[in-house]
DNA sequence: TTGTATGCGTTATCAG
DNA sequence: CTGATAACGCATACAA
C-alpha cells in the first residue's frame, strides 16, 4: 500500500539510488534533481521503511527502555523523560515493564535488543553478574545503579540523605528513624550508608527500620515501628513509603509535624498533595531517563555532538509542611 | 555479531530454509532434523532478526501507543495495560507522548505506523476529521473516544456519572456542582450529557462549572466557584480535578464531607490517599489499554482466537470518606 | 521432508 | 553527479 522508493524514482524520472541519496545526503545531488525527487516523494507520501533501512545499515533508529513497574511514579517519569529525548533525536522508544519480576527481565531485554539499537535498563535489584552478562552482547546503559563498567546514570543519593538529615537536625531533631527500602538495591545501600555516615559524624541517633517494599503499603506497616522507636522524625527510602507513613500516622491520631516530622525522597507529584504536604528530596527523574538516552547515543553515535552526558545528577530538598521543630 | 540463520544452518548441517521452517512450522520438519536445528540455534544463541523477517512478511510484531501525557496517571495505567497485553501476545510496544500537543500527533502516529503493525491512539481532543484521515492509511484503534468507524474501546461514562449522582442523592444532596473537563473531549461531552439527563429525570439541581484543564491546578481554581455556587456536593470530570478541589477546600477550612461532599472519576491510586480519602468512580484504565491491543490484533490477525474484545467497559463507584450526608 | 532460488525495500559500492 | 548492482537476513514458492 505505501509507496516505495522505486516508485518515487519512476515518478521523478531518476534512478532508485538517486532517491536514496537525495534523502540521505541531499548535498551530493544536483539541486534540480533534488527538487524533482522531493516533489515526487511528497506527492506520493513516501516514507522509507525503517525495517528495510535497518537491514542494510544495522540501525533501527529505535531504543528500548525496561523498567520494573510503569505505574510506579518514579519510573513513569523516567519513561517520560526518555521518550521525550529519544523522540527529539529521531528515535522511537520501545517500553517494557517487568512487573518487578527480574527473572523474565533477561529474556525481555534480549528480545528488545533485537529490535532496538540499544536498551536502557532500570533494574535496581537484579544481580550484578546477570547484568554484566547481558551487557556483554547487548549495547545498554543503566539508570540508577552502577554495575561493572556498564555506563550508568545515577543520582546523588548520599547528598540527598545528607540534605534531609541536615534539615531535620536544624529543626532540633536528634533521634531519627530511617525506613529502608529494598535490601540489596543500590539506592538503598547508598542511602543507608549516608544514614550511617551522618550518625558517626554528628550527634544524631539513627534508628534503622526495614527493609520494606517501596510502596504505600510498606509505609503503613513501618509507621507503627517508627512510633514505637521513640524517634521524633522519620526519613523514608522513598515518597511512597512516606505516604504510607503519613496515612497511618493520621489514622493513629499522631500530629504531623507536631509530634513527628516526615521526609520522603523522590518528590513525586503526590507529595505536594498530602495533608500536610510532604517534605521530600527532589530527584530529577525525567532527567535520568533523558540522560540515559544521551548516554546510550553517545555509544551508538560517537560522532553526534551531544552534550556531555552528566552521569551523576544532583538532588535538592524541598521543604513542605510535614517537617517542623522537634517536640 | 549476532549469529544468523545461515550459520545455524551450517552448524546443523541443513539448508537455510530448513532453519527458517523449523522455527515457523516445526511440525513440517522431521523430528530428528528439528532437534539438530534447535540445538544449533540454541548453542549459537540465535535470534531471528525482526527487521529482516518483517521485510518479507510485512509484519514487525510491534505495536504503537500514543498518549497525550505519560505522567497523567490515567494514561500511565493505559500504557501499563497495553504493554502487558502486547508482550503476552508476542508484540513489542512503542510508546509515545504528544505532550498534549495534538499538532505533532499526526506526524508522530505516521512515523510510528511505519515501524509498527498498528497503533493505538488516545487522543481525546484531536478533531474527528484529522483522525479519520489518519485511519485511512494507518491501521489503528482508538481508546476512549469513538470516531467515525474507527474501532474504539470506550468506558461507560454515562453510567459512571449516574452512579456518582445516585450516591450523592441518596445522601440527601440536591444541589450539586459538576466541574467540567476539556470542552470538546468525548469524555466530557458524555459526562456532561449524563449530568443533564440526571437533572431532567430527578429533583437534582445541577450547576455546571468549567471547563477546566484536567489537572490538579484546575481543581484548585474550580473549588472557589463550587463554594460560591451554594452546592453541597461536587462531582469533577476526573480525580486530578477532585484532588485540586480537596486541596483548596482544606486551605479554606471547609469541612469535607461535613459541609461539602466531593466525588471524582477514574479512581487513580492517589485517590485513596487524600484526607479524607476520595470517593471516585473506578474506571478500568489498564483494561482499556489491554482491550485496545485486543481490538487491534483482531484486525491484524483475524485468525487468532482472541477473546471477543469488549468495547464498552463497565465502571463502578468506590465510596470513601469524601462523601457524606448533606448538611 | 528438504534444498534452491527469488524477492522484500533500502543502502552502499563502484563504474560511468 | 548519476545509475546499475550487490548485499542485508529471512520467508516462501517451487522443485527435487
Amino acid at each position: 500500500m505505501p509507496a516505495g522508493a522505486r516508485e518515487v524514482a519512476r515518478v521523478a524520472g531518476v534512478s532508485l539510488s538517486t532517491v536514496s541519496r537525495t534523502l540521505a545526503r541531499p548535498d551530493q545531488v544536483a539541486p534540480e534533481t533534488r527538487e524533482k525527487v522531493l516533489a515526487a516523494a511528497r506527492s506520493l507520501g513516501y516514507r522509507p521503511s525503517p525495517a528495510a533501512r535497518g537491514l542494510t545499515t544495522g540501525r533501527t533508529q529505535t531504543l528500548g527502555l525496561v523498567v520494573p513497574d510503569l505505574e510506579n511514579p518514579y519510573f513513569t517519569s523516567v519513561v517520560k523523560g526518555a521518550q521525550r529525548r529519544a523522540l527529539s533525536l529521531g528515535y522511537a522508544l520501545i517500553v517494557a515493564d517487568t512487573d518487578e519480576d527480574s527473572r523474565q527481565e533477561v529474556e525481555l531485554v534480549r528480545s528488545i535488543a533485537t529490535r532496538a539499537d540499544g536498551v536502557i535498563l532500570c533494574s535496581p535489584r537484579t544481580p550484578e553478574e546477570v547484568i554484566v552478562d547481558l551487557a556483554a552482547d547487548c549495547t545498554m546503559v543503566l539508570v540508577n545503579r552502577p554495575c561493572g563498567d556498564v555506563p550508568t546514570v545515577t543520582i546523588d543519593n548520599r547528598d540527598g540523605v545528607r540534605q534531609a538529615l541536615d534539615h531535620l537536625r536544624a529543626l532540633g531533631h536528634r533521634r531519627i528513624a530511617y525506613v529502608g527500602g529494598p535490601r540489596g538495591s543500590w539506592s538503598d545501600d547508598e542511602r543507608l550508608a549516608a544514614v550511617r555516615d551522618a550518625e558517626h559524624e554528628s550527634d544524631l541517633e539513627m534508628i534503622e527500620l526495614g527493609s520494606f517494599r517501596p510502596y504505600v503499603s510498606g509505609g503503613v506497616a513501618a509507621a507503627d515501628l517508627v512510633l514505637a522507636s521513640g524517634a521524633t522524625a522519620v526519613l523514608t527510602y522513598n515518597d511512597l513509603l512516606a505516604l504510607g507513613v503519613l496515612d497511618r500516622l493520621r489514622q493513629r491520631g499522631v500530629d504531623v509535624p507536631g509530634r513527628m516530622s516526615v521526609v520522603g525522597i523522590d518528590n513525586i507529584p503526590a507529595a505536594a498533595l498530602t495533608t500536610p504536604p510532604l517534605t521530600s528530596v527532589e530527584v530529577p527523574r525525567a532527567a535520568s531517563g533523558s540522560a540515559g538516552v544521551d548516554l546510550l547515543l553517545q555509544r551508538l553515535e560517537p560522532e553526534r555532538p551531544v552534550p556531555p552526558a552528566e552521569d551523576r545528577l544532583a538532588v535538592q530538598l524541598v521543604v513542605r509542611g510535614s517537617t517542623g521543630t522537634a517536640p
